[in-house]
DNA sequence: CCTAATTTTAGTACTAGCTACTACGACCAG
DNA sequence: CTGGTCGTAGTAGCTAGTACTAAAATTAGG
């Protein structure tokens, strides 16, 4: 009986922590109605850090993702890359993409993963985004893994004409014509 | 002269808490080549507090940051919004949207921008972007106040057209024409 | 150069929120 | 009734501090 008491307990506990990670072992061991000893023993057989690790990595974890995104060039995965002609690159939508509402992802994800392998591709030591004609043809959902081609239609002068064919598992979700206008240092 | 020593010696105290919030006093102390009090009093001056309060509050705003990026339909900042007619929002360029080197901003944030900004206008529960042209005519820069004005200019079904003007302090950057589709839950 | 003020360092007592450990009593099953 | 699991209790020790007092060192002013 009181073996099922236990696990019930550190099913609860670890319920709590999960859902409200800044409560001390005092503060849990009144809400579970036992001791504070009990709380540590607790911890230490489920291998749940003291609250000050478990604030410590969530503050670590906030600043490395923050570092990340700064330091992405590309978003998604750059899959294949012929400078100068074409590349892929991969994209899995996570549900920090979506609308909570409709749980389809935003439009700027997909665009964001075509307009950067657009400039990814481009031979150039500088470019930027002149012109994008875009059409998003089927919603994207959570779990959906997108993959985008990009390829070098036609050069004229500094101006890369660039396509972008943006696929789910299943069909073409998205596509895009970019002229990328690129320019050396002055 | 020793006077002069105690500001500098705090600013740089101020500059490492930023870059580096998981110091203790004493790497700190040693970093600055001072004892630990002399730390404790800076801290103490400067208003820093102390290192667990640091992450606590890193994990704390961590947190809402998740929250706030899901509940955050539109990037940038909303200024004025008319339901079915017309929005404006503003976004500050940081140095973490740009490009490292050529200090111009990711094609993307401005899209963004507008892109958001056009879904909210819309007054329909659920909608999606369905086409989209788009101009950047001038590149933008780290500092600048971009402000999108958006305006539903005409309406068919379920079927939405969106112009967005971007400007910057001094021009316009970029423009924008959606065609947003939106739809009832089935 | 000496004194006064400022700045720095040293040290103590106390705190939260733990870990790691030992010890004891309750309960329950065979 | 004896062994094993559980929960509880309590101690020592730790980190990274606060809050305080006091002394030493430095510096500036006269």
């Amino acid at each position: 009986m009181a073996y099922v008491k236990k696990k019930i307990r550190q099913q609860l506990l670890i319920e709590q922590v999960k859902e409200k990670p800044f409560l001390t072992d005092e503060e849990l061991a009144k809400l579970l109605q036992v001791s504070i000893q009990t709380i540590r023993l607790d911890r230490l057989e489920l291998g749940i850090p003291e609250l000050r690790e478990r604030i410590r990595k969530m503050a670590e974890h906030a600043q490395t993702k923050v570092k990340s995104i700064e330091g992405r060039e590309v978003i998604g995965e750059l899959i294949d890359l012929e400078l100068g002609k074409s590349g892929i690159s991969l994209l899995r939508i996570t549900d920090d993409m979506v609308f909570a509402k409709s749980q389809v992802a935003r439009g700027h994800y997909v665009f964001s993963q075509a307009n950067s392998l657009a400039l990814a591709i481009i031979d150039a030591p500088m470019a930027v985004t002149g012109v994008a004609n875009l059409k998003y043809k089927v919603p994207v959902h959570v779990g959906d893994k997108l993959i985008a081609k990009a390829e070098i239609i036609r050069q004229r002068g500094n101006k890369y004409f660039v396509w972008v064919k943006t696929r789910n598992e299943t069909q073409e979700v998205f596509r895009a014509k970019f002229i990328m206008v690129s320019w050396d240092e002055k």
